[in-house]
DNA sequence: CTTAGGG
DNA sequence: CCCTAAG
């Protein structure tokens, strides 16, 4: 697969390295599915980001958006498309190209910039949505006035951010380059003309919201990242109604997560993760593999874009790679074990590279000569590290997708609050001004650090996911048929867990890690970990590295991915099991499964496997040292005689004794 | 998918 | 039990 190759290769120069990877067809089988997948969620995360900044951004600049469908066309399509409009406000802000300019762009217009920009950019890099998101809060009055239903709040720090004369300086180095503003111009405008039906994205920012005011956003993928030529962003489209429309809004909706009336899909999540876990046990676990495993491979696809950009548009390549490191780097943190908290992690020094780079992609000029007094940050940019998602293998691309959208809206939905850390300090109070708080010394600067906290609300109320029947159609099904457990249980639940590590820019990073993890409580478990990283402060001279300071939620994750419920064998069992490996010997474990435990679904070769493991070693252990249930002597006996016969035979290598019965010490072996 | 082993 | 490497 041309896909496949690039994604070691690497992308943008930058060459990945190689991971082995075993040859197994399986494998390959499974990450070629898991590729897609992965694609669509980043894909959808940053449609939902980019979907909520934009309706944010629009609702709160009145427009009057009226044109045409935008093509879809990334690069050029919106670029023009805002061309046309020439909505002054915008352009300037967006077309200034100058991050400078616009980070530093006065008065309104610069705020409004500010909201605008974060949004802008928002295609290429989800964490650049996120961190924006956090930048800007959703949560706050400014929300309120959103026209429809959105109610996405840009809250405190936006206030804050507005009263601080440096603020905006916290722009992130693309804002200014961001080439098109696709959510200005052709999204809004798209969901002007389309008034803003379908699929939406109903995310309840504060649980003060969410209740009474679902917010809709129409979150059109390939409106934002796309590129007619080779990056196809998957559709996640509404089964049910567009089937036909390849391309579309996605919908997904996140249920407030105070009142559970809101959330439809409320009570799913419960019984969801429970239901499919059983259900394709070897299956999910493999998807959960791949799925942690595998981010970068959207990687190929962004370079995609990368190219077909070229046209005339550097910026989105620029980041495009960014978002292609960010995968990377993704990638490389995800292989932990999943059930430590894998976010933490510490990052590898490519990360940082990755993101240095994106940053030195950033305006230079930015970091000298600008205003005396000025305090300039970017923030570059938020990573997706990890994101465990759990569906069940029947379950469609296009759930699974809702399900990664889902967990991307958790996050944003907790609605993230930025906390300013200086000095080992929090600065708690929004109005001081940076000078007062000291924030323009640059040995401060060195100190200088962001938080990210969750919304106070996030611990609280579950986090519920609606899905809004109609694009699962697994889901209607299930409820026709409730009875029948449906393994196509698609949604899945999950906690968001945000991590945010600070990233160096070309010097040094406080890392620091903590995770926010907003945990549905009854609702499941899957862990979203979102890894923001990398404040980059520009200050003149030097780049310093604005520690992003994670602030730690006292809401812990339980497990990202819940382990098996443990199943003691029974001596009954392990009976059967002793009998069986004294004929099949050891080494057969799938046979022995077969033969004995045929019926017990709960019971895996592996587990059958490691069962007999530690019979021998229980068996050769004092029986003082013995713990949990006793098993019966003799049974040890066999254990020991069978496991010390079959070590001699080989039993795997002689393939005509391996139905033998053994004949062990046929006095032992009472096996008949 | 199975095995074999380490964790 | 989980996770992985490897056949």
């Amino acid at each position: 697969m041309v896909l496949k190759k690039r994604i070691e290769y690497g992308f943008g120069g930058y060459r990945l390295p190689v991971i082995p990877r075993g040859p197994r067809s399986v494998r390959r089988r499974g990450a070629q599915k898991v590729e897609d997948s992965q694609i669509c969620a980043f894909e959808l995360l940053a449609a939902v980001a980019g979907k909520l900044l934009q309706e944010s951004e629009s609702s709160a600049s009145s427009n009057a958006a009226e044109g045409k469908v935008s093509s879809g066309i990334y690069s050029d399509g919106i670029k023009q498309e805002q061309l046309e409009e020439g909505e002054a406000l915008r352009s300037e802000c967006i077309d200034q190209g100058s991050f400078v300019e616009s980070a530093i762009a006065s008065g309104l217009a610069a705020q409004k910039c500010n909201l605008k920009s974060t949004s802008r950019e928002f295609p290429h890099s989800i964490y650049d949505k996120i961190l924006e998101g956090t930048l800007i809060n959703f949560r706050s009055d400014f929300s309120k006035k959103v026209g429809h239903d959105l109610k996405l709040g840009v809250p405190d720090n936006k206030k804050a951010v507005e009263k601080s004369p440096c603020k905006v300086e916290a722009v992130s180095p693309n804002y200014g380059e961001s080439c098109d503003d696709y959510i200005d111009g052709g999204i809004e405008r798209q969901l002007d003309a389309e008034g803003n039906h379908n699929r939406n994205v109903d995310l309840t920012v504060d649980n003060t919201y969410s209740s009474k005011y679902p917010m809709e956003i129409c979150v059109d993928i390939h409106q934002l990242i796309n590129s007619d030529t080779s990056v196809q962003l998957p559709s996640y489209r509404d089964s049910v109604a567009n089937a036909s429309f390849p391309r579309h809004r996605n919908n997904v909706k996140v249920g407030s997560r105070d009142d559970g009336k809101n959330s439809i899909g409320c009570n799913r999540p419960s019984s969801k993760i429970r239901a499919f876990r059983p259900q394709p046990r070897i299956g999910h676990q493999r998807m959960r593999k791949l799925l942690t495993s595998k981010y970068w491979k959207l990687a190929p696809k962004l370079k995609d874009c990368e190219f077909s950009n070229n046209d005339g548009c550097m910026k989105p390549i620029s980041r495009c790679r960014k978002a292609l490191y960010t995968s990377e780097r993704i990638q490389r943190e995800v292989p932990f074990k999943k059930r430590k908290l894998c976010y933490h992690s510490s990052t590898p020094a490519h990360d940082l590279e990755g993101s240095s780079e994106s940053i030195s992609n950033s305006p230079k000029k930015g970091v000298y000569g600008d205003k005396i007094g000025s305090v300039k940050f970017s923030i570059k940019s938020f990573k997706v590290p990890e994101l465990y998602v759990e569906v069940p293998v029947t379950a469609t691309v296009g759930s699974l997708k809702r399900t990664v959208m889902d967990a991307v809206t958790a996050i944003l939905e907790s609605g993230l609050h930025v906390g300013v850390i200086v000095q080992g300090k929090k600065v708690k109070d929004d109005n001081k001004t940076l000078q007062q708080t000291g924030i323009c010394h640059t040995d401060v600067l060195d100190t200088l650090g962001f938080t990210l906290e969750p919304g106070s609300a996030i611990a609280l109320p579950s986090l519920s996911l609606k899905d809004p029947p109609i694009l699962l159609p697994c889901e209607t099904r299930q409820q026709l048929s409730s009875s029948a457990a449906s393994p196509i249980l698609d949604s899945g639940v999950f906690n968001a867990s945000f991590e945010a590590s600070p990233v160096t820019n070309m010097n040094h990073s406080v890392e620091s890690k903590h995770e926010l993890v907003s945990s549905p409580t009854e609702v499941l478990t899957d862990g979203t970990a979102v890894d923001s990283r990398a404040l980059v402060a520009l200050p003149a001279v030097h780049v310093e590295a604005l520690a992003v300071v994670p602030v730690n939620q006292k809401t812990r994750r339980p497990e990202l991915v819940q382990r098996r419920t443990r199943r003691p064998f029974s001596v009954s069992e392990v009976e059967a099991l002793v009998e069986a490996v004294e004929k099949l010997g050891t080494g057969r474990w799938r046979d022995v499964k077969l033969r004995s435990f045929e019926d017990a679904d709960h019971r895996t070769y592996v587990d059958l496997k490691d069962k007999w493991k530690t019979l021998v070693h229980t068996a050769s252990i004092s029986p003082q040292q013995r713990r949990g249930a006793p098993v019966p002597q003799d049974l040890l006996d066999r254990v020991l005689s069978a496991h010390t016969y079959w070590s001699h035979h080989q039993s795997k290598l002689h393939g005509k004794h391996q139905s033998e019965p053994l004949t062990i010490s046929e006095a032992q072996v009472g096996t008949a």
